[in-house]
DNA sequence: TATAATAACTAATATTATTAGTTTTGTAAA
DNA sequence: TTTACAAAACTAATAATATTAGTTATTATA
């Protein structure tokens, strides 16, 4: 109704994170959005480009979140225990934020230069954890995709509904990471 | 123009993977789908329930061909030789059929009682890949989310372009599946 | 050969994103 | 204090989509 809804970009943002989060993010759409802020659809095109660009925000926060809570999480600690601690990090972040997760993995292609820099952080952050271990930048490159894959995997199995035996998903997710990690402590052949 | 086109169910089921494959799933529509087969957008449901219900057969083929892939790739072979093969054919099945795979990897939902049973049917390959390994059930299940959330993860990321560094793909993947074995055979604690 | 099932069609509707152009409001300069 | 401008909302219109209803032609079958 009235003019001047105080509108910006950050909240309308927000907004989309919430509505990802409790709706998924195929069903984010620009209409819903824009009657959740009490405003019609075309007023939000003062704030973002379009929904494509919309999407890219929200992959870009959540990139930015989840590399935050790993971070937090492996304050005051090393080695395995940081990278066990990130990697739960990462996985209770696609459980509380299922949207942001959604949109992190379902983004189209890194291609894009701020996604691409969102993404370099994570990996630089999992470098810095494994410095400590002594791998040649080769072979930490290849443990850091190992590292990625694992946790993204379980992550992304989970969100599905992928795992249905009755089975503690906590358990299985610290098995596969200390067993990884057992692995890259045993010299290989 | 001509009445009656020959279409059936597995014909446009076949167009729509050749699409996704092409252009991706997301591209994926009706529109486009009744336009490659010469049809108008409403003759498709003569043969589908509507682009949820084709989603689904998507995902309902990958699965099954993608299981067929890992078996196919593990004759032969046993342990960590057909564990291996299986998760390179994972992978290898996700680079060639990249539309049916986002199709495995976006599905909303592994409730359905038919994507159920798909899914199942990769689990039970993989519990008689690890039979010889003599673990309990319940071990063997951990085992399983491990592997799956590994090749899945990588699968994912590398269908992403989320692997940007200059390094060997195939070499990453294979150091994470033997690093993770290599674990598997040291004992805890 | 007649009839029933099926597969195509046209027409219509609802939803969506997006663009163009307009009106109102807030802010800053005169 | 008034005026001018930028920004944020609006209305209206367009194009694309999926889907449903109802129709016509074709095939198969009784």
């Amino acid at each position: 109704m009235a003019y001047r809804q105080g509108l910006d970009a950050e909240t309308v943002l927000q907004a989309a994170i919430e509505m990802a989060d409790v709706q998924g993010v195929e069903q984010l759409t620009l209409a819903a959005l824009a009657a959740k802020l009490n405003v019609k659809t075309p007023s939000l095109y003062n704030h973002i480009k379009g929904l494509p660009d919309l999407r890219k925000q929200l992959s870009r926060r959540g990139l930015m979140l989840i590399k935050e809570a790993m971070v937090e999480a492996a304050i005051g600690k090393a080695e395995d225990e940081a990278l066990l601690a990130a990697g739960f990090a990462y996985v209770i972040f696609a459980r509380k934020q299922p949207g942001l997760y959604e949109a992190i993995s379902s983004l189209p292609d890194y291609e894009d230069p701020e996604l691409k820099e969102a993404g370099s952080q994570v990996v630089l952050f999992l470098l810095r954890i494994l410095a400590p271990y002594g791998l040649s930048e080769e072979d930490a490159l290849h443990v850091v995709r190992g590292f990625r894959s694992m946790v993204h995997g379980f992550a992304s199995l989970e969100h599905r509904n992928g795992f249905r035996m009755e089975l503690e998903r906590d358990e299985s997710l610290h098995r596969m990471l200390k067993t990884y990690l057992r692995g890259l402590r045993t010299a290989a052949e």
